[in-house]
RNA sequence: CGGGGCGUGGCGCAGACCGGUAGCGCGCCUGCUUUGGGAGCAGGAUGCCGGGGGUUCAAAUCCCUUCGCCCCGACCA
C-alpha cells in the first residue's frame, strides 16, 4: 500500500479522555476514532488488525471443525423469556420496541439465537456434534465504558457454540476448542495464560478465562509458583490449613455491649480493642430475591460469585439499607448471626471453624455480642469455602505459595451443559429413538480487545510494536528520494520485491521528511522498517529495523530479495512466531 | 445511580474569579527555502465559545436548565 494515497490521520498529542496506552496509540496511529462513549470507528489501519486477529481466529477455528455462520445482532425478546435472561440479565441488555410495539434487543451474545437455529433443524444424534461460530459486533451496556477497546459497549467479538449428544462428548468439544484458543493466541504473538474461571451470567458447569497479561488489567489472576494452578480472583479456591473444628469450643457466655456509633470493622476493633480475626463479619445479600447472610472473618472479603454458586442463584447483590433495617433491628453496621432474622440462612466461611469466642454485631443498634460461638449462640446453615483468596493463602492445589498478577480477558471457554437447551428445549433422538437434551458449550473471543491488549503488552515510548501476525502493515518501507528520483526508484523496486513475497508492506512514499516518516512509523509500530536513503543507494544498503528491539541491521540491495527474506523470518523467530 | 471534572477552529489548551464581542501551540492552504528523527520564513483560511432560557446597554465569562464526554465510587456492616 502506497501510504501516499492511504489514511492515517496520527495525532502528535495524547488524546484528552485517553487514559491507558492502548487508547492513546490507537487513536495516535489513526486507528480507532470515537463516535461516543464506548463505541468506536475502525479507521482503515485498526481494521487491518483487527482483520488479521479475525483471520487468524477462524483459521484456527476452521481447523478444529466449526463452522461460519452469521447471526444477526438484533433479536427478539421472546427467546430470551425463553431463558428466563430477559429478566436476569439486567441493564446490559440493551432492549428496544420496533414500530408494533414488540420487544428487542441487541445481542450481547447469542446462545438464544443459535440454540433456536439449531433446535429447529438438528433432530437425530447423527447430525451431532455441531460447533458454530461467528465474528460479530456485540452490545453491551456496560455501566462505565472505558479504556477505549478494552472495555467498550460496541465490539467485535468471535463467538461458538458447540452441540453435543452426551457430556463425554461435550467435554471433548470444550477442550478442542481449549486447544484451539491457545493455538489461536500464540499465533497472535500475545502472552496469555489460560486460568480457571466463574461462570457468571452465562451460567454452566465449569469455564476457563484466557488472560493476557498486562498491568493495565481489570481482571486479578491467582496463580501457584510452583504448580499449574492459575484462577481468577473470583473463582480461586480458598483451603483453610488443618487444624482442630473449634466449633463449640468451651467459651464464656455471650454477652452485649454498646458501641455506639461504631460500625465498621475497623472502628469496632479499635473500640474494643481487639485484632480484625477475631471478629465475625456478617454481609446480607439479595440472591433472586431472597435474604441470605455471609458471615467471614473480620479481615477476610466476602466472595460474592462463591456465595451465589453456593445459593445456587443467578443474581446477587448486596442488601439494601432498608432491608438490613428490617433484618437486623439496627441500621447498617451492627448486622451479627445472633439474633438475625430467623427466615435468613447464615452461611459461614470455612476459616470460621478454627476458632471461636467471637465479636460480632448484635442485630440492635449501637451494640455488638463478644463470646459468641457459632452453633451455639446461632444456627449456621452450612459452612463453606466463602472469602476472597489473599496473597497469604496458599495454592489449593499444593499448598505452594501464590502470586497475583493483572490480566485482560481475552477469550472465555464455557461448558454450558443443559442449560439452555433444556429450557430452550434443543433435543434430538439418541440412538435409542429417545429424545435427549443437547449437551451444549460456548465459546468467546474479544477481537478488538486482543488488539488493545497487544499493545498494552508491546509499546514503548515512540509507539506501539505490533507482532508482525496482527501489525496492520507487517513491513514499512520508507523512501528518503526527496529530490533524488533515483532513490525513489529503487525503493519502488524494492517495494515490488517485498509484495513479491507475499508480504504485507506499506510504502512510504510521501513527500515527507525522514523524521516525519521515522516517527510515523514508530508511532504505528509496523514491526519491520526498511529504510532506503541516498547514502545506502551509494553504498549499496537498506537499512532494516526491528522496531521491537531497536535492531539495525543492512540488507544488501543486491541479493535484496533473499537478505530480506532471511531477516523477515528472523523477526518472526524471535516473537516466537512461525511463518 | 452517587460524587468530581471538563465541553472554546481538526487536535491540545489559555481566556472565565474581575462581563466590553476570542487567543496560543500543533495541524491545514499558498509560496520560497529545507530534506537521515515530528523543518524555517512569509502570507492565509477555519469558531452559533455544546444546546436552550435568563440577567445586562453588552455574556465564552454571571444565573437557571439541558445534553455530551472523562474520572472515581456503587454501599464488605
Amino acid at each position: 500500500m502506497r501510504l501516499s494515497r492511504y489514511y492515517i490521520p496520527t495525532l502528535k498529542e495524547d488524546p484528552a479522555d485517553a487514559e491507558v496506552v492502548s487508547h492513546k496509540l490507537l487513536m495516535r496511529a489513526g486507528m480507532i476514532r470515537k463516535l461516543t462513549s464506548g463505541i468506536y470507528n475502525y479507521l482503515p489501519l485498526g481494521l487491518r488488525s483487527i482483520n488479521k486477529v479475525a483471520a487468524i481466529v477462524r483459521e484456527e477455528m476452521d481447523r478444529a471443525g466449526a463452522l461460519e455462520v452469521l447471526l444477526p445482532t438484533v433479536q427478539p425478546a421472546d427467546l430470551w423469556q425463553e431463558t428466563g435472561r430477559w429478566d436476569y440479565y439486567g441493564k446490559e441488555l440493551l432492549r428496544f420496541k420496533d414500530r408494533h410495539d414488540r420487544d428487542y434487543c441487541l445481542g450481547p451474545t447469542h446462545e438464544e439465537v443459535m440454540t433456536d437455529l439449531v433446535r429447529g433443524e438438528v433432530k437425530s444424534y447423527k447430525q451431532l456434534p455441531l460447533n458454530l461460530y461467528q465474528v460479530q459486533t456485540k452490545f453491551r451496556d456496560e455501566i462505565r465504558p472505558r479504556f477505549g477497546l478494552m472495555r467498550g459497549r460496541e465490539f467485535i467479538m468471535k463467538d461458538a457454540y458447540s452441540f453435543d449428544k452426551d457430556e463425554a462428548g461435550a467435554e471433548q468439544s470444550y477442550w478442542n476448542m481449549f486447544e484451539a484458543y491457545k493455538k489461536a493466541f500464540s499465533r497472535i504473538g500475545l502472552r496469555f495464560k489460560p486460568v480457571q474461571a466463574d461462570s457468571g451470567a452465562i451460567g454452566g458447569d465449569f469455564s476457563h478465562e484466557f488472560m493476557v497479561l498486562a498491568e493495565t488489567g481489570e481482571d486479578t489472576i491467582a496463580s501457584c509458583t510452583a504448580c499449574e494452578y492459575a484462577a481468577n480472583l473470583e473463582k480461586a479456591r480458598v483451603v483453610v490449613p488443618d487444624g482442630p473444628d473449634m466449633t463449640g469450643a468451651e467459651c464464656p457466655a455471650m454477652e452485649q455491649v454498646a458501641t455506639p456509633g461504631v460500625h465498621t470493622v475497623d472502628e469496632v476493633c479499635a473500640f474494643l480493642a481487639i485484632a480484625p480475626d477475631k471478629l465475625v463479619k456478617t454481609l446480607l445479600f439479595v440472591v433472586d430475591g431472597k435474604p441470605v447472610a455471609a458471615l467471614v472473618r473480620g479481615d477476610r472479603e466476602v466472595n460474592d460469585a462463591k456465595l451465589r454458586n453456593l445459593v445456587g442463584g443467578n443474581e446477587i447483590a448486596l442488601a439494601d439499607e432498608a432491608l438490613v433495617r428490617r433484618l437486623t433491628n439496627a441500621p447498617v453496621g451492627f448486622a451479627g448471626p445472633a439474633g438475625l432474622d430467623k427466615d435468613v440462612p447464615v452461611y459461614a466461611d470455612n476459616e470460621l471453624r478454627t476458632a471461636t469466642d467471637w465479636v460480632a454485631g448484635a442485630n440492635a443498634a449501637d451494640a455488638h455480642v463478644r463470646h459468641l460461638s457459632l452453633g451455639r449462640d446461632c444456627a449456621v446453615e452450612r459452612y463453606a469455602d466463602l472469602r476472597v483468596i489473599e496473597p497469604t493463602d496458599a495454592c489449593p492445589e499444593c499448598g505452594a505459595p501464590i502470586e497475583f498478577t493483572k490480566g485482560i480477558e481475552v477469550g472465555h471457554v464455557f461448558k454450558l451443559g443443559l442449560k439452555y437447551s433444556a429450557k430452550m428445549e434443543a433435543t434430538f433422538l439418541d440412538e435409542n429413538g429417545k429424545t435427549q437434551p443437547m449437551v451444549m458449550g460456548c465459546y468467546g473471543i474479544g477481537v478488538s480487545r486482543i488488539v488493545a491488549s497487544a499493545i498494552e503488552q508491546n509499546n514503548d515510548g515512540n509507539g506501539c510494536c505490533f507482532p508482525p501476525s496482527i501489525a496492520p502493515f507487517e513491513v514499512c518501507l520508507i523512501s528518503l528520494g526527496g529530490k533524488d528520483e533515483a532513490v525513489d526508484a529503487k525503493a519502488e523496486e524494492l517495494y515490488e520485491v517485498v509484495k513479491g513475497q507475499g508480504v504485507d508492506a506499506a510504502f512510504d512514499d510521501r513527500k515527507e521528511r525522514p523524521g516525519v516518516k521515522f516517527a510515523e512509523a514508530d508511532l504505528i509500530g509496523y514491526p519491520m522498517q526498511l529504510v532506503l536513503g541516498g547514502k545506502g543507494m551509494q553504498s549499496g544498503i537498506v537499512e532494516a529495523k526491528d522496531r521491537k528491539t531497536g535492531e539495525k541491521t543492512e540488507l544488501p540491495l543486491d541479493g535484496f530479495a533473499e537478505a530480506f527474506a532471511a531477516w523477515r523470518k528472523d523477526i518472526w523467530s524471535k516473537w516466537g512466531l512461525a511463518l
